[in-house]
DNA sequence: CATGAATGAGGGTTCATTCAT
DNA sequence: GATGAATGAACCCTCATTCAT
């Protein structure tokens, strides 16, 4: 019997992952040649089946891509929230965690290239795009902005236009992921090392927001 | 005599036009769409000629693509040089003028779509990213690295690693137009005010960078 | 159970038999048309397939080209020797198996057309006319210096230049291919009875090459 | 005054010239790649002219295809004619004028490609085939018949078919014109002499025709 | 469930033909 | 007359989608 269970297990398995395999073979095809230039073709041979096995799973190919952002994007916001509130107490601790975090749980994944896919196809998939705002980007922000409010109330941060501000602080570590993904291939660029970069931009952040000593300049 | 030129100007005005005319459609419509979605009938159309006439001035999609990015891009460098150096002796002007002039003369121009474009299509065109890399990002961040290099001769801006923090710098930028051609579009996010959104980037760089005091902290 | 074989064996042999069916097609109108006017959407309709199905088994119109001649050509050959050695000590014989089997064998099918398509195209496929005169012409004319050769060892034909001649006695062969698939079919010829024709031109070469009674004129 | 004549005579000269330039032009071509496969643009750049020029000419493509038969042909059936009227009472002779006389006035010719333009094209455009073989092939045909009956009327040939003979002795000759714009263009074949291969030709006609010594058998 | 042969609409590209100059 | 820019129909080829097995 153990026998059998085990025979089965892995086919059973199989079968229940089928769809997140051609969900991850999708999502590095569109993000390394986008919606349009992908072919079906391709991505049920890197998932390692045939064609028609795709439209099982899949009504069409925009379905996929739909499935491709909603099952990649969803669980990590929650996890992130999680990391941060660890430090719940430590506002600096906090802005640190949320840029390594991001990149170590994000960006640095194979899902670090959904920012160049939802950038690029935003337009031609309005309803994606919403929906990626709704559920990554305003929470994503929301989180940030917590952040910075925590800093502010503890004496840490200086008082600032918030709304912008989580705007302006999330573009370094979406183009840290949207250049790996697009010039970083395929130009002999002198390698950019993320940690340092991250370093850079969290000493830069830091002292920008740094609350003034008696609220004087 | 007068009337024979205005009866020949239009025309030959038109042929001497035409590859802009068609070039200013493509990047509108690559922007928008992206290369591989953009069908060429529609960029004849939006030009106002049938689509055999594009391959009097362009050998196939491709060279159009090319096309685009080369006589589209080149110029701007030069201009925001000429911008820069009326401020030198002023590195705070200078990031001001930077950051303003950039969004000015590129971002809020028609050719504010072309980082999204070459972010999308940069793997897919590996030669027209680099071309891309070498004309238009290394200079622009040379420009940048210039403004950080006099501020902190001139004791205005502390001692950083330069090349990151151009990078990191140009971050919200490119952020800002990728951001309008992108979401901006189809997600009714609330209007950011690109000037706020530069002042509030301003502010924050320039308290980052700012020389401390006595040198110490 | 032969239900079941019944049922899968049309299919299996249809896939099977698809790229014939393709050549076919194509040999037939290729040498009715000529390649360049010939649209593959006629090829394909012709087979009773649709137009994508014939990039199933063929890289392009080209690729389908150089099948047709692969295909069709090769066997022959070795057929027409088989028929050639039977008779291999009577060398009239040999010459009048040899013309009358190239009609039969070949002239008279489907692959009839093959010398007025290689004539046409030789020039705009250089390696397929190089494959053609390799393995069909050459062998072809060697065949008919073999029986040349063997008469004159007979003591039957006179010698002559066998290089020369057996140039000159392709060409009434070849020239009644050609003709029914050029001019016979649009004008109102009298019509030409190949069996008729073969019988003269056999005549006439026999009494051409007859050896001399005494060796001497 | 002469001064004037002068100069507009090349002028005038010219204007008339065009039609057989550009016919010259579309001739080569034509035989080199095929009626479909000739584009007008290099039709017009090897006359020298534009492309718009050829319309002030011919109406159409076939039209241009329908005089490049018309003026290239008509004019050597009767130069042939006169060629072997000086040899009436030689039948000998005269076929010998004819296999050598229609190498020298039209297979060597830039005519001589116009026997593989038409058995290509015959099917495509049968007005124009029709006109061939009856302004050409027939006359070509009745001016051998003349030949062979003259010598079977003097007692040199022996009697025969002469509507299939004829047909046979022209295969030889058109197959030296066809092969010369076909393989032997493309293919390192071993140069084949006209004048050997006609001396061969002759020499097996003369004695295939050669009438028996006492009238027997 | 899985396959892959088949489809056919659609896009890039060519080229005969037109026409304003 | 001559030009060459412009046109648009038509062709080769691709690929998302279907379906019989």
């Amino acid at each position: 019997m153990a026998d059998q269970v085990e025979k089965k297990a892995p086919v059973r398995r199989r079968k229940e992952a089928r769809p997140q395999e051609l969900t991850t073979a999708a999502l590095s095809l569109f993000v390394e040649k986008g919606f349009a230039a992908t072919r079906l073709d391709e991505v049920a041979a890197r998932a390692g089946v045939s064609k028609g096995t795709l439209y099982l799973y899949f009504d069409s190919k925009e379905a996929l891509f739909l499935a491709v952002i909603r099952e990649g994007i969803v669980p990590i916001i929650e996890e992130g929230r999680k990391l941060l509130v660890a430090h719940a107490d430590d506002p600096v601790r906090m802005l640190r965690e949320y840029l390594f975090g991001w990149w170590a749980l994000f960006g640095d994944t194979e899902l670090g290239g959904v920012p160049k896919l939802m950038t690029s196809e935003a337009q031609n998939f309005p309803e994606v795009a919403q929906y990626y705002v709704r559920e990554v980007i305003l929470p994503g922000k929301a989180l940030m902005r917590e952040v910075l409010d925590r800093g502010v109330a503890k004496g840490v941060f200086r008082q600032t236009d918030s709304e912008l501000v989580t705007h302006i602080l999330m573009a370094p570590l979406l183009h840290l992921a949207l250049w790996r993904h697009s010039f970083a291939v395929c130009c002999q660029v002198p390698d950019m090392d993320p940690n340092a970069y991250l370093e850079s931009f969290f000493d830069l952040v830091l002292k920008g927001l740094a609350a003034t000593p008696e609220g004087g300049k």
